[in-house]
Order: C-alpha cells, then sequence, then structure tokens
RNA sequence: CGCGGGGUGGAGCAGCCUGGUAGCUCGUUGGGCUCAUAACCCAAAGGUCGUCGGUUCAAAUCCGGCCCCCGCAA
C-alpha cells in the first residue's frame, strides 16, 4: 500500500525480490495533476498496473468491502509505505501484527506527515528509516529495523529523499524476512523522544530573513521536497533553490551584501546567505552567475519586500 | 475548457503596447597592455527573433493555429 514516487521505489524493489510475491496493490484514487489537471494515476498505481498486479484506489480505505478484497488476496503480510490514509485498528486487528510500516526517520523522532522535510530544516545531523509494526496510533508502533544515514549540511531534501528510498527497501529485503520467520522481535519506541513532523504549510515557503543564515539555509534545503521557497524582490517572487552560508558580519536583513559577476550574497538576521541557485517567476531556475547577466542588481538593495 | 507568465547569436536578459537599421551584461576568437592575470583596452565571428500560416509596401513587433518551458492551483 502506498502512494507517492517513496513508495513505487519500494514496490519496485519488491517485484525484483524473488522472495516476495505481489498479491495486490492498494493506492491513492487518481488525482488531477499538472497545468491541464489531467487525471493522473499515482506512481505505485502505474508501476502496479505494468506488472499486472490488482490494484484499488478506494477513496475511503476503511470500509468492509476494501478490506474483504485485501483478505481476498490473502497477504501474508501487507506494507504500507507513505499510502496517504489513515488506516483503522479493525483492519490492523484482521491483519494482527502482519501490517507493517516503512518510515522516514528514526523513531520515536518525526512521527508523522513530513518527516524527510523536518529534520533538514530542524538541523539534524542525522536520520534514518524505520521499519514498524503498525498501530492504531500514528508511528507508534514497535519498530523491526531501522537505517542511519548523516545529513550533511548541503544535502537538501530531494537527495536526502532519495537516499532514504534505498535504505527504506533495504529494510524490506531484510529485516522484514527475518520478522516474518520469526526471526526478529520488534522494539518498543521510547516515548520521551517523540517529536511530531507536521506537514509542511505554504506560509513556510517565504523567507524571513530576520532568522540567522543558518536557519533559512536550513528551511531552503527541506522544503526542496514540497513548495519550495521564495523571497520577494522589487515586487516579484524569486524561488531561492540553493544556498550556502557565509560567516560574515549581516548588513541586515534582506540587504544584498555583494552583487558580482558570480555571487550575490544577502544578509540575515545572523551572519549572510550566499545564493547559488535561484528562479525567477516564469523562467527556469539558473545558477547565480547566469541570473546575474540578465537582472544586474546592486549592493545595498533589499530582498523581502 | 482551471488561472497566469515565457520561448530573441553559446548563457542570462531588453526590444513587442505606439510595425520600418538586432540592443545590453557575459562568453568565444584574434590583437594590444602587463612581471602576470579569470583584470584592462581594441577588433571580430556568431541570430531563419520556437514553429506554421494570415494582415501589410514592410512583422521580433499586429492576428490565428501548433510545439516546448515556467509559476499558481490541485
Amino acid at each position: 500500500m502506498g502512494t507517492p514516487e517513496f513508495a513505487e521505489y519500494h514496490l519496485k524493489q519488491l517485484y525484483a525480490d524473488p522472495h516476495y510475491q505481489v498479491v495486490g496493490v492498494v493506492s491513492q484514487p487518481d488525482r488531477k495533476q499538472g497545468r491541464k489537471l489531467k487525471l493522473t494515476p499515482s506512481p505505485v498505481k502505474k508501476l502496479a498496473l505494468e506488472h499486472e498486479t490488482p490494484v484499488i484506489t478506494p477513496d475511503k480505505f476503511n470500509n468492509t468491502e476494501v478490506f474483504d478484497t485485501v483478505a481476498s488476496w490473502r497477504p501474508e503480510v501487507i506494507i504500507v509505505v507513505a499510502y496517504g490514509q489513515i488506516i483503522s485498528s479493525k483492519f490492523l486487528k484482521m491483519f494482527d501484527q502482519r501490517v507493517v510500516n516503512v518510515h522516514a526517520s528514526l523513531l520515536p523522532r518525526w512521527r508523522g506527515a513530513a518527516p524527510i522535510q523536518r529534520s533538514i530544516i530542524e538541523g539534524d545531523i542525522e536520520t534514518g528509516v524505520c521499519l514498524q509494526v503498525m498501530k492504531k496510533k500514528l508511528d507508534a508502533g514497535d519498530v523491526i529495523g531501522e537505517r542511519k544515514i548523516s545529513i550533511s549540511d548541503d544535502i537538501n531534501a530531494i537527495e536526502l529523499h532519495d537516499k532514504l528510498k534505498v535504505l527504506g527497501a533495504d529494510l524490506l529485503y531484510v529485516e522484514l524476512m527475518d520478522y516474518i520467520r520469526g526471526n526478529l522481535t520488534p522494539v518498543k519506541q521510547d516515548e520521551q523522544y517523540i517529536t511530531y513532523a507536521e506537514k509542511l504549510l505554504k506560509s513556510e515557503s517565504l523567507i524571513d530573513w530576520k532568522l540567522p543564515a543558518k536557519k533559512i539555509h536550513n528551511l531552503i534545503r527541506g522544503m526542496q521536497l514540497g513548495p519550495g521557497t521564495y523571497s520577494l524582490f522589487q515586487g516579484s517572487k524569486f524561488k531561492i533553490h540553493k544556498t550556502t552560508v557565509v560567516s560574515v558580519e549581516s548588513d541586515g536583513p534582506g540587504y544584498v551584501m555583494a552583487s558580482e559577476p558570480n555571487e550575490l550574497l544577502i544578509g540575515c538576521g545572523e551572519n549572510a546567505l550566499k545564493i547559488l541557485m535561484i528562479q525567477p517567476e516564469s523562467r527556469s531556475r539558473m545558477e547565480t552567475s547566469e541570473f546575474l547577466k540578465g537582472h544586474p542588481i546592486q549592493k545595498g538593495e533589499i530582498f523581502g519586500e
């Protein structure tokens, strides 16, 4: 059971693994997507169809008919990866201890919707993926296995996402097999370390130059997988895609401290940010050096207005 | 029929409204200056202005179709 690309990767690895046989797939209904609002199947559904696996995409999963359909596939284990709907305890009881979930954080840290992004935004130096036995309470299940990875200070959420999906699939390849065979006992989560990864809000996209450069840098990296971040400049929006923190005294929040052929340095509440990749309205993203050739910016001009 | 913005020498942009010598910041090539340089000076090459058609004496510019890209929204 899953929906986006993160889940699709896991499913792809299951198909490739001779130890598993995929008997059925559950995904979210087709959504209107893109500029034409064309009805598009989820990556997981698409992959399942290519493999001619039975697929269902119920609007509401928690429904007896749906449960019966899943039961009719006679699954030995049910794997949930970024499905996108709450799964009722009734279903979990039907398949007692056999519904597992891959979650992209080191539980109990970052339970919830946006663990990858939140780990970067909050400046964590380490994260990972967990395989848990699903409980009624969100992401509170006993942990079957985990994989850790360090977060470098220039990796963004998309890159981290791509690394974590590989680790997640590996949990299915190794630990899940052990669990099914009864060779592995899940471990309870230590409740004192619980944190929640709230969904990213659109209001978080606007850069507040009064914050320290480090915080803004983390936000920009974390929001890459999601709505992105932008700043206003002379009346239009500029998406900021990539930055690096420069340890110098700030001239003030949003002040352009240097605008040279290859460099755009903006003051923050503390230190400054060098903009490396930027995107004006209606244009594609571009390197700052290219951007400056067609958009001359003077030292002393202000971002954020 | 979801809303809107773009496609101009190799890169990033201006010009379009108010049709009539293709411009700017770079890059490239050659030359000069310099102990030297990615710095400076001089010169040159390089564009069917996305594409097809229409209007016109004349279209990058006005009108219509198509293709590609981007933002919002979902």
